[in-house]
DNA sequence: ACGAGACCGTTTCAGTTGAAACTGATTGCT
DNA sequence: AGCAATCAGTTTCAACTGAAACGGTCTCGT
């Protein structure tokens, strides 16, 4: 939306205009998101995305190929392949080649890494109820 | 907010988790936006971006410096002052020291600048009613 | 049964990012 | 005045990013 305070069309309300305001505060999100986990579990956010996508089909019975973690979650494949990697790296996901496919991989979250999960997900609701509290009347 | 349809709390619903639709939601605009105005004007993100600022403000009168552009544009101040860097390279603003504060270099819009930014005005509007219109409902 | 094409996941590569170090200018304290 | 602290803007550097190329696997049509 413009605005018409100026001397013409050349006006323009940046600080009113969507993309503008969901990149601000997809930004101050992101960068307050990425420092609670990686304080308190030393995830990275592809990371502790990628453990929330998989402890989630985990959780009804489902084990998910990079695939479907890379399309649930939005995250291009390549991202989803390192986060999984590292995953591995530290015990907090199982792998396992497909009989069916042995191009697919099925996850699974390890014991350790259905620990994890259960303590990141408190964490995220709190802290999005500190968000939307704090940060979504004053923006929004 | 969690689900309830699980085993227990460790049930975690990622895809109404409020930085994951932003974090998404921004990505998606994100691109739609980069590939718009480079493909119309050659420009890249953070330069539309302090252009748009840097205009807003030269209609008021203002020359903002590169700080206040960050602050404005919710830009750290390295990728402002690359922007700014890049769009001074291309004759879209103009630069000069400050007498007061000889840190301080007020910026305005070129004359060139100026047609840029009624170019990119309109486009911008267009674009967030198409996004209003086809990403908002379904996205939420 | 064979080859073309599609697909999965990994890796490479070039570009972008922000934190921190840096230069130069200004302010405030003594 | 002298000097430490602060500030504006730039640059460096290591990390991250996604597009594209890749090797391995599967599918489909012939």
């Amino acid at each position: 939306m413009a605005d018409r305070s100026g001397t013409e069309a050349s006006e323009f309300d940046l600080e009113g205009f969507l993309p503008f305001l969901l990149s601000v505060a997809s930004n101050r999100v992101s960068r307050l998101v990425a420092e609670s986990y990686s304080d308190a579990f030393g995830l990275s956010i592809p990371e502790w995305r990628a453990l929330a996508v998989i402890g989630h089909a985990n959780a009804r019975g489902l084990r998910p190929t990079a695939s479907e973690v890379a399309q649930r979650s939005g995250m291009d494949k390549a991202k989803v392949s390192r986060a999984v990697a590292a995953l591995t790296r530290r015990g907090l996901i199982d792998r396992e080649v497909a009989g069916a496919d042995r191009r697919q991989q099925p996850l699974s979250l390890s014991g350790e890494g259905r620990t994890v999960h259960r303590g990141v997900v408190p964490l995220a609701i709190t802290l999005e109820a500190d968000l939307l509290a704090g940060l979504a009347p004053p923006e929004r």
